[in-house]
DNA sequence: ATTATTGACTTTCCCTGACTTTTGATTATA
DNA sequence: TATAATCAAAAGTCAGGGAAAGTCAATAAT
């Protein structure tokens, strides 16, 4: 069994045992309850954990530093989480203002929320990323903010 | 948890007891009442009751010295724009928090704001950005949503 | 070729201790 | 009495160390 697999199933449980839906976690400790590398944790949580698997994840760091994986609970959740897998891995600014307003229209999001995730997104919130990385940058957001609505 | 926490707890709950929005304390004796260094009260001030967020310092050295905590209350909009004006080009996760944090404890933003907020520039939503850009990215993300509440 | 894994290095955050500065009170002095 | 010197009790500053998570490039395994 690999190492990754140990530590998803882990921080899965976790999850599993808590009644939030959380799994708060110390890297170093896990690293050291399973046997690897500390980065190692950082690798399956990237990897395995991603908003498109309906995760969030949160940390600190420093002294009494944490990472958090909560996991998003799947009942209205569906028709988000089909819309946020539906999403690739880029978004125009035409892309999300429709998708915005179908999720307003469907009452899956607030008006107010909408305006969000479209401001978060704007062109005058990306003047300081170079053009290339914007439909990442806007897909990876918008992906993210969906997820907290569930 | 947290040294830090505690002592920040222990502050917003003197301000919340009190009428005028003022915690009055004594650094020396909070200090030796949560089993610190004194030191550590003055970092925990000027890493959560920064101006920014929307609180006074004062204080006076000698005998029969004080620090003076005063959260401010404007407006909603002159406190949005307040904040917003206070963004510098760049943050940091943290400064995000504590600015998120800050606005949904003083209800200028709900709790589920706050949350789109952070999520919005999370760490996972920015993986696609070169970290050099993240800053600045960071920082017009949130004044640009901020400014959708006003 | 893709996915795992590691290790070296970086960044962030927390906390302390030694030292400084300010202030009010007290005492000494002209 | 009025002023100067001294003392003690606060708060402020700052460098530094430690703890934790993040990043990334190189290597290994599948």
């Amino acid at each position: 069994m690999r190492l990754s697999d140990i530590i998803a199933q882990r921080i899965l449980q976790l999850i599993e045992e808590s009644e939030e839906n959380i799994a708060e976690i110390q890297r170093n400790e896990l690293a050291s309850i399973v046997g690897c590398a500390p980065s190692q944790i950082n690798y399956v949580l990237s990897s395995r954990f991603t908003p498109e698997q309906g995760f969030i994840i949160e940390s600190r760091r420093g002294g009494g530093g944490y990472v958090k994986v909560s996991r998003i609970k799947l009942n209205r959740t569906s028709a988000i989480m089909h819309i946020i897998n539906s999403i690739g891995c880029s978004l125009e600014p035409m892309e999300v203002r429709v998708i915005t307003e179908n999720c307003s229209q469907s009452g899956l999001i607030t008006e107010s929320t909408a305006r969000l995730i479209q401001a978060a997104v704007s062109t005058s919130a990306m003047v300081s990323v170079p053009q290339q990385y914007r439909g990442f940058l806007r897909a990876s957001i918008v992906k993210q903010m969906l997820l907290t609505q569930i």
